[in-house]
DNA sequence: GGCATTAAGATTGCATACACTTTCTTAACA
DNA sequence: TGTTAAGAAAGTGTATGCAATCTTAATGCC
């Protein structure tokens, strides 16, 4: 009946491994093409090789691993072209997310989304960049949402939990705060008049624009 | 242990099992909600329950099937709100497909997609639905490959493998091949005019079409 | 009779052992 | 000196065993 929770136990030791290996590949710790060594990650983690197999077997399948039969796994590689398909795919995925919002979203939602909105422009004023960046996740995060589209939510996650490792908040934002608002002011208005079309548009091309400038430090990082 | 030489492709034992469970699954020999039970299975596949467990473990990923911590999984079980998400994605996903393709198509893909396309009409004229579903396919393929965006065809080919198990060909198909190749026939001119808005449009309603279709079965069956 | 409790059986989760494949080392040969 | 072959070392792939958890069915209590 009581399921004695064992502190931070939040669930089975796999689906641990998955976040941890996946959460170091996401904020950079592991680099893409660093080897993913079963024994030396059973060691660090203190558990044995058969979890960590699982996990890397899922890594893989989410696209954050490459597993080669018989020769390891490492942190996925993508080509120069692969890396752009998914900036374009976020592009597209967020047009859609955006269009979808236009015409689903609660009324509630719209609140949200536009008083949030408002607020952030303080953020721009201030120069505030860690805090409109915090605000930047939750807005996408709305969109993607208000999309009321659970299996578009799950394409858009995925994407961004693969793209994570060559974005970097500061690169994207730096200097362009007042440019990205406008940009997200575009959106939301769209939003708040039940305009699918313009928004979508809006919201694809805003995302193009910070995909290019990523693009650009991915490859001048000579990854 | 010794090389089984059996009825599925090489590849490491674990890409066997997802290959085989998966095929089981999408050709709805094990139907959503089934039981996937590690022994049974590894008996029947003649291995032991670890490659059985990596593969349901990649399936879970995969959305094919459904773990649940020390309980098993089962044949994912989708709700109707989660269906109709997917056949959404998929009418999404193909309309920017076809938009792309429109965009990007080599002057030899837009050759081929147009021959075949001409070629089918022959199957409808004879009332042929095996061999128009079989060129129907390739139809669609052609249009993911020709969108010439790696992470896009992942997307794709992922949603259509999970409404596979809810798809029927005849269903789909019978007494309206006629209207099915009229909707082809707009998109391909789109494309060979290469007007992306357009070819895009006029595949995301052809696919919406289907996709109604289908849900309206899958509902009916009272998965 | 209905409901909670609990013990037995069944099933999953993880660890360990061993087999097989790849890679590295070393040395012989051209 | 460069090439290659053989063996050793390292690392992955699969099988099996045991502990932990869930399921069930029977038992006792109200």
């Amino acid at each position: 009946m009581k399921p004695k929770v064992s502190l931070v136990r939040s669930g089975t030791t796999v689906d641990q491994m998955v976040r941890a290996i996946a959460d170091h590949i996401v904020t950079g710790e592991l680099r893409p093409g660093e080897k993913l060594d079963e024994v030396t990650l059973a060691e660090k983690f203190n558990v044995s090789r058969t979890p960590i197999r699982e996990a890397l077997a899922q890594l893989g399948v989410m696209g954050l691993a490459d597993r080669r039969p018989n020769r390891g796994a490492i942190v996925a590689v993508v080509t120069q072209e692969h890396l752009s398909s998914m900036f374009e795919s976020m592009a597209e995925l967020e047009g859609i997310c955006a269009r979808f919002s236009a015409e689903r979203m609660t009324l509630g939602e719209r609140k949200a989304l536009e008083s949030e909105h408002i607020a952030s422009a303080q953020f721009v004023r201030d120069g505030a960049e860690e805090d409109y960046e915090s605000y930047n996740t939750g807005f996408h995060t709305r969109l993607y949402e208000g999309a009321h589209s659970k299996h578009i939510l799950e394409m858009v996650i995925l994407t961004r939990s693969r793209l994570a490792p060559f974005r970097r908040a500061q690169f994207r934002l730096r200097g362009r705060l007042a440019k990205s608002w406008e940009e997200h002011d575009a959106i939301v208005t769209a939003i708040m008049r039940a305009d699918g079309n313009v928004a979508g548009e809006a919201a694809r091309a805003h995302v193009t624009l910070v995909s290019n400038a990523s693009a650009v430090f991915a490859s001048t990082k000579g990854l």
